[in-house]
DNA sequence: ATCGGCTCGCGCAA
DNA sequence: TGCGCGAAGCCGAT
């Protein structure tokens, strides 16, 4: 297949092989409706009267994780189940080594072929080409987790949001359609596949969350009903109001999004609707900032780490950065907290602490405090490697949306300038953009955030 | 309250 | 080769 065009390529090139079902290997878009990787394994099978088997591989231990984020997948996945069993397609979870327990799948099933669905990080990109080396049938992956495709979208790694709005808002049309149905599968396993899901449960540990209450709920429906209510209530204040985490002006559908539970597609087709429905100017104003966040902010994050492969540190940032912090290296700092303050929120700075609090009571921060957020850091660390290891630590283990490349991509923003570009030169920051309390007291009521979000609170 | 400068390099025009 | 302009700001001058 062509990787210019296509949603879906080949990882290897193994020819049409026999077989007896085929499978998907779910991982990064964790739903049944709009998932073109489930629909390209689909036709596959149906092309050659195969039954359809979606493999589920949950690694048994995962660094920076909490219990919080395996609660929300695996309540997701039940639904999935469910979804899928209602299409007569078979749903097998299973718990350890990825790449070995898809070869004995495989092998057990008589495959004829694996799909994929797309994620940019390095564990499931090396996962893909180990797999499609060594398991001897046609394996290929679909980016359904993008609306284009990222390497329709570009061919490297973009300067700035600017180089790659243009090529976004080119191909937009073309993508923007809605994806056919998942149909009834009508060939299905000799045997019927079940999971314990007390067992799955119980292998992936991680450690639980103190005080934690979730301001989300998970799963497929969930995910629907924030993303109606968001453009039903909110919208029309959107982009006056996105950066007063005081508001409650955002859609709160970043965690479904990351968990696949939701697709970006039907995101921007459902917002493009509005425009229909709506002459009111809020609204309109609203349509057009929020898919600029959803068509060009967020796919540029899955463009910066599918072409650098360096997207998780120091290495990552742009080379004026670099330079730039590293010219800066030794300033003096102000403060100095370890990893372990840093995670309890004792800092100085009553606005940062809220910040943090915020992320470890409900699991999400407000998208403004995540730059202040991730930039404190930088100044308060020996050094910037310091900060993004700590700041991805923080980043992956407490957000609902962590081991995101969204995550990783805002960090480098905010530490190294990536994507950004040099302001005025001062200490510790080098010629990366600054930002300072007494700039959110300007944009919104900065004591109502902190009195929100206390220790002990 | 508002405004210009800070500071770098991409991408396009010429 | 020149030039406009950019992922969410800050600061000092007016």
């Amino acid at each position: 297949m062509d990787n210019n065009t296509t949603r879906t390529v080949a990882l290897n090139a193994v020819g049409n092989t026999q077989g007896d079902a085929v499978i998907y290997v779910m991982s990064r878009d964790q739903r049944v409706r709009d998932n073109f990787a489930l629909l390209a394994a689909q036709k596959y099978a149906l092309d050659r009267k195969l039954p359809l088997m979606t493999l589920f591989n949950v690694y048994s231990s995962v660094p920076n994780r909490s219990a919080a984020q395996y609660a929300f997948m695996f309540s997701g996945l039940e639904e999935v189940e469910q979804d899928l069993a209602a299409k007569q397609i078979a749903f097998l979870v299973k718990v350890g080594d990825a790449k070995n327990n898809i070869l004995q799948v495989a092998r057990t099933h008589h495959a004829a072929a694996v799909f994929f669905d797309f994620s940019p990080l390095r564990g499931l990109t090396a996962l893909h080409e180990k797999v499609a080396r060594s398991v001897g049938i046609p394996c290929f992956v679909t980016d359904t987790h993008n609306i284009i495709p990222v390497w329709v979208a570009s061919d490297h790694q973009e300067w700035a949001a600017h180089t790659f709005r243009r090529k976004v808002h080119k191909l937009l049309p073309q993508f923007l359609a809605e994806p056919a149905p998942v149909t009834r599968h009508p060939y299905t396993l000799q045997q019927q596949l079940t999971n314990d899901w007390t067992q799955i449960r119980a292998a992936a540990t991680a450690p639980a969350l103190e005080d934690y209450r979730p301001i989300v709920k998970t799963g497929e429906k969930e995910a629907g009903k924030n993303l109606r209510h968001f453009l039903k209530t909110k919208l029309g204040r959107y982009a006056q109001q996105r950066n007063d985490p005081n508001s409650d002006s955002l859609s709160n559908v970043s965690a479904h999004i990351h968990f696949g539970q939701l697709s970006s597609l039907r995101v921007a087709l459902d917002a493009q609707k509005m425009l229909a429905q709506h002459k009111d100017q809020g609204v309109r104003e609203g349509v057009q900032s929020y898919m600029e966040e959803v068509t060009v902010r967020k796919e540029l994050s899955d463009n910066f780490c599918y072409y650098n492969r360096t997207y998780d540190s120091f290495e990552g940032i742009p080379e004026w950065g670099q330079k730039t912090l590293t010219k800066h290296r030794t300033d003096h700092r102000e403060h100095l907290y370890t990893l372990e303050q840093l995670e309890a929120a004792q800092t100085a700075d009553a606005a940062w602490n809220a910040a943090q609090i915020q992320m470890l009571r409900t699991g999400k921060m407000h998208g403004y405090m995540r730059m202040y957020w991730a930039k404190k850091i930088l100044e308060w660390t020996e050094d910037p490697e310091s900060a993004i290891a700590y700041t991805i630590y923080l980043n992956d283990k407490y957000f609902l949306d962590g081991y995101d490349p969204m995550g990783y991509t805002n960090i480098l923003w905010s530490i190294g300038g990536l994507h950004d570009r040099p302001w005025r030169q001062r200490e510790v920051y080098g010629t990366v953009r600054y930002m300072a309390m007494s700039g959110l007291r300007r944009k919104f009521d900065l004591d109502t955030y902190t009195a929100a979000w206390q220790n002990d609170g």
